[in-house]
DNA sequence: TTCCGTTAGTTCGGAAAGTTTACTAACTGT
DNA sequence: ACAGTTAGTAAACTTTCCGAACTAACGGAA
């Protein structure tokens, strides 16, 4: 159902999707930039003001006629964002975000072996850490999760954490005062990209660690799926003649191209470093080429250690894709490295904060 | 921006929805179904049945106390749909649907090679017959295109037909008077199946023809890409030591398994009838397989004709599907075929008027 | 047979949100 | 000085939804 209050709601969001893609605007242009009357927009922005989320910056002096409008722009000093990451293996990281996506504390908790029930405790400590170091108000706490989390929150299965089916943002939920979010750690990652790096919104993201992820967006939604496993390229089967995987099928994606398998045939062939990368890139080439056809995408981002994907690896991955699906009628895709580093499922965490909290992506 | 009357259509398209998928309910299964409250029910039906969209269809004697409720139900006899497929080779075919999708009237109209602004000038006069033999209130036009086809119902590039950057959708409102709708036939197909045969949310459905395409939808939103190519399949690359294809590049999935390059095979080599058709359907799966576990579909529909797709085609299609994506965390995928015949195309027109006029999917 | 509880649906007054119209404020250029 | 232009606000009105109280019609128990 809808409410008028979700009108509201939603005209909110537009404003404050507008200040947050431009550094400044005035009244009269959100009225123009939104399709939204002067007055609308007055009513609106005294209550964005009200609430600190956003500040008049003064008048804007221009040799135009007229009177100087008075200039608006997100405020930075009154809100952050707690952001969690627990998709490594061995440490919970975590974060206090300003709205723009910078980093003002940092916060780890080593894992020590710990799963299931204490590793919930453990992100629990760390949260509740963060909440208490923040010396701003909290606009809402975000977390990328292992494993698959479906659409309220859930991790459904997590093997490398132990957890199934644990209503992590509901717990949360009730824990904290602040509206929580929890996403898959691929899927936060790849909204990272379009929140703080400038990505298309058609777009796959593809994280190389251990084993092989990705998140999709499709004209800037998230693919969630029908089991909550939107996005799980690392089990597909690239050529059946490869190796066994931990999946009990053999030759999935990962079994060629995770940080771990590419090690060991580096290893195993040092005297043809290129080729084994380039290989690499044209196996992840083959898994994309149908998903970059079928969903008409023109940005590939890969994610992993630098030292395996920047180069041959990306090189290849870029040419087997354009030689696989090149057509007059779409330009061909570009695959680019992740500029977010390490930091993409934090900063995934606090754009989800924003989407679910402010509607701003 | 969202005005309020924004929020009133949406609540209508809530109220056809429901009413939609069930054949029978009362306004107090609606103010339960949608959860707004019976007083805004009451007046969302009334406007709905001013409109004629919906009738009441008598009290509903039950053995339980309480006032016996007024059952309400779409009305049929209102309103009816003018859907168009343009995508078959030597002919226009339309109809005049009712928003149940039954067809009331057919009108076709032979090509005879005519292209550009001839078929242009074909189209408008078939519809142009429809809109006059309709008995009823026309509720809008659909149509399925062939060639890529923008949000705004421009036809970018449709070779076969030789249009180009044809703004059908615009020309066509300024023509008749009720709404327009285009979309390229193989994305109208795949809401068809949605729509009329109970297919999910999350689906892709994949047309033989002399060429292939398809058409996919992610929790129930058309994939239509950064070009308006979403779906198109049909020069993925599968093996590069196929035949070349007609776009340049060798070994497309078109030069696997379209019709004509099926049929081609068959005849080539009789005696192994079986073998052919499943070494067509393993390559279809092999170009499905990672989009299948990119977006975690669990159903895949394939639209083609009968004595090529049914049997072992599609038995080896799941075969390999399931051979390469299968996943504890998911349902293993299924293949079926389209049982909606050649009146796919025609059903999308339908839904797709629905959709966009009703917010019915 | 009466009366109570239950369910369906309407009437009425009010709150929320956005619009139109008319206004004030403040500037540029002639 | 004054006309034209742009930014923003004030007041009255419209649309839409809701809560509370109401009427309508039924089954079942006293």
């Amino acid at each position: 159902m809808l409410r008028p209050h979700d009108g509201r709601r939603a005209n909110l969001a537009l404003v404050m999707q507008s200040l947050f893609n431009e550094s400044q605007l005035t009244r009269a242009d959100l009225a123009r930039q939104t399709g939204l009357t002067k007055v609308t927009i007055s009513d609106l922005v005294a209550e964005l003001i009200d609430d600190g989320f956003v500040q008049e910056t003064g008048l804007i002096q221009g040799a135009r006629p007229g009177k100087p409008a008075a200039g608006l722009a997100v405020r930075e000093d009154q809100h952050d964002i707690v952001a969690v990451d627990l998709s490594a293996l061995d440490v919970f990281r975590a974060g206090v975000y300003s709205l723009k996506g910078q980093c003002r504390m940092e916060r780890n908790v080593a894992l020590a072996g710990r799963t299931g029930d204490e590793a919930v405790e453990a992100a629990f400590e760390l949260i509740a850490r963060c909440m208490e170091d923040a010396d701003r108000r909290i606009l809402g706490i975000g977390i990328g999760s292992p494993g698959t989390v479906d659409a309220e929150g859930r991790v459904i299965s997590a093997p490398n954490i132990g957890w199934n089916k644990l209503a992590l943002q509901d717990k949360l939920s009730q824990r904290f005062t602040v509206p929580v979010a929890v996403l898959n750690d691929a899927n936060a990652a790849v909204i990272a990209e379009t929140a703080f790096a400038d990505a298309a919104n058609d777009l796959i993201r593809v994280q190389i660690t251990r084993g092989v992820g990705a998140g999709i967006l499709v004209a800037g939604s998230l693919v969630l799926g029908t089991s909550a496993a939107g996005g799980e390229i690392g089990h597909v089967v690239i050529e059946h003649r490869g190796a066994i995987c931990s999946c009990g099928k053999r030759g999935c994606l990962e079994t060629w191209i995770s940080a771990p398998a590419l090690r060991r045939r580096l290893l195993a062939d040092e005297s043809n470093h290129n080729s084994v990368l380039a290989e690499a890139g044209r196996r992840l080439g083959m898994a994309l080429s149908p998903i970059v056809a079928a969903l008409d995408l023109q940005e590939i981002v890969v994610g992993g250690p630098a030292e395996l994907i920047a180069g041959p690896f990306l090189d290849a991955c870029q040419s087997l894709l354009i030689e696989r699906t090149h057509s007059e009628f779409r330009r061909d895709p570009t695959v680019k490295t992740s500029t977010l580093g390490n930091d993409a499922v934090l900063l995934g965490a606090v754009s989800l904060v924003l989407r679910t909290t402010l509607g701003v992506s």
